[in-house]
DNA sequence: CGTCTGACGCACG
DNA sequence: GCGTGCGCCAGAC
C-alpha cells in the first residue's frame, strides 16, 4: 500500500488505467491523484517510468493541447506516434487528431475514504 | 540547505 | 492567435 502513497506510484496507477485507443493529459492525471498543479511532475514521472518495470502506456499521455510533447523520451522520435496510431489514435504533426474524442478522463482518486461510483 | 531543472498549465500583453 | 513569464511539486547537484 505504501507504494500507492508515492506520488509516482499514483501516476503509474492512473496511467495504467488508460484504455487503448484513448489518451489523457498530464493535468488530468495530476488532478486525479489530488495534485492538479503537479502536471509537470506527471510528465517527469513518465520519463522515470521507463525504468519502471512493467508496461506503462506513457504514449497515451499528452499535454493539454494533445501534442506529443514527450515523444523525445521514446527510443525513437516517432515511436510514440506509431504506438498511438497502432491503437487507432490518429496523429498529425505530433498532435493527436480528434483529441477531444479520444480523450479519456481518469477517475479522480478520493483521498477521503468511501464515496465511489 | 540553496538553487536549477522539468514529457505542464494558465495568466498576461 | 502567439510569445513570454510565473507557479506547481519533487528530485538532483
Amino acid at each position: 500500500m505504501s507504494e500507492n502513497n508515492d506520488f509516482f506510484s499514483r501516476v503509474y496507477g492512473v496511467v495504467k488505467l488508460i484504455p487503448a485507443g484513448r489518451v489523457t493529459t498530464y493535468g488530468a492525471v495530476a488532478a486525479a491523484i489530488g495534485s492538479p498543479g503537479a502536471a509537470r511532475m506527471v510528465g517527469w514521472a513518465m520519463n522515470k517510468a521507463f525504468s519502471h518495470t512493467g508496461y506503462l502506456p506513457a504514449h497515451r499521455v499528452v499535454n493539454r493541447n494533445g501534442m506529443l510533447t514527450g515523444k523525445h523520451a521514446f527510443p525513437n522520435a516517432n515511436t510514440m506516434q506509431e504506438l498511438l496510431e497502432s491503437e487507432g489514435v490518429r496523429v498529425k504533426n505530433d498532435k493527436v487528431m480528434d483529441f477531444q474524442k479520444v480523450f479519456w478522463a481518469p477517475e479522480v482518486i478520493d483521498l477521503s475514504h468511501h464515496e465511489n461510483s
